[in-house]
DNA sequence: CGGATCGTTGATCAACTTCAACGGTCGTGG
DNA sequence: CCACGACCGTTGAAGTTGATCAACGATCCG
């Protein structure tokens, strides 16, 4: 119950509801709990469903000919994750999405969205303003890939997400950002150097 | 009338408007014309409108701190363009926006679109499904970006903008899909060779 | 305790950039 | 209508950034 009020704050960050409302969007979600390591989504599938975590973490990645995973997104707790690719085109997802530490999620489907936007149809907007918030960070980083350099990259990531940094294994950040974790060690040593 | 129309079609693949909304919305918006080079929006002021292309095309793009320009969007007719994180979080801009051609545009403020979304709630829709459109794009774009090389980005880009390649300058399309001019022009002698 | 996974470091390698030079085309002013 | 400059695409040589491969010590967890 700690959990959904979670959800429903964050809703209410942007408009308010009332109690109806508030139990009638809880019944639209189904909880899930996902190991360490279990995967949401696998590519290949169908994605039907998107997940508002918790706590824990998830990330969603792509992987390439040559088997080298790369990061899209990580999803702690109060972040929604799924592959929109998949999910709006009803195309086979090209994203895997797995949980990196053990997950409790909030799952909902785009059959049940679609009932509890026609009940709540001002969520329509609570949506279309996390669309948004979504599209706009997706910007930034494509910006920040192709614009700056790797330790950049990494000192950025360091700022956005300070959170984040102490929690996950470094070959994550690596794979987010967009390098080999060699090269990231690399990074992070020449930066201890320069401090000096 | 014509252009009008262009972004009624748009909106009524999504859902279906009758005479009076139709008008509601155009009323929303402003027509302008911006010739080849001018800027629709310049990197550091606060973006206040998105823009419907009727014909024409314009670019969106980050300059770096070595001057170089980066483009994040093509937009010809048909697409919105805007700088979606000056607009949402009211900060300065990070993108120019300019006119590739003599451009006809429709041009929507925030503040239009929030009176046209209350007296046409239903809009809320379209907006967001274009906002998850838009995301699906740039989340597609962000992992070609990390997890194929130069030459497949290219062939990649012709084959989903076929109609785009005859149009733009090879420069564009280089700062597009990430490489200096020179390297993409390497890269188009290296297939034709490959071809015969 | 033992295996697996992680982060680190160094040597070599590949992808892409930088810089410079050249020919072609386009648009503009005379 | 021509001439000029500006901009574009191309090519080649040299330089950088980051990848690859291999080896090693540390840590974590079963």
């Amino acid at each position: 119950m700690s959990g959904h009020s979670l959800l429903i704050a964050s809703i209410e960050k942007h408009l308010s509801l009332n109690t109806q409302e508030q139990h009638r969007i809880l019944l639209a979600f189904t909880t899930q709990y996902i190991k360490k390591k279990e995967f949401f989504l696998r590519a290949g599938e169908v994605c039907k469903q998107v997940a508002f975590v918790l706590n824990g973490c998830m990330r969603s990645y792509a992987v390439d000919e040559q088997g080298f995973e790369h990061n899209l997104q990580f999803a702690p707790e109060g972040w929604w994750i799924t592959d929109m690719n998949s999910i709006i085109h009803g195309t086979a997802a090209r994203l895997n999405i797995d949980a990196i530490e053990d997950t409790q999620a909030l799952l909902l489907s785009r059959d049940q969205q679609e009932g509890l936007l026609k009940e709540v149809p001002k969520l329509e907007r609570f949506f279309r303003i996390i669309s948004e918030k979504s599209m706009a960070g997706s910007h930034k980083r494509l910006i920040d890939q192709v614009s700056v350099n790797a330790q950049t990259r990494y000192l950025n990531f360091c700022d956005q997400y300070p959170g984040l940094i102490q929690r996950l294994p470094q070959k994550q950040i690596a794979s987010y950002i967009g390098v080999t974790p060699e090269f990231l060690s690399k990074i992070k040593a020449e930066l201890l150097r320069r401090k000096d």
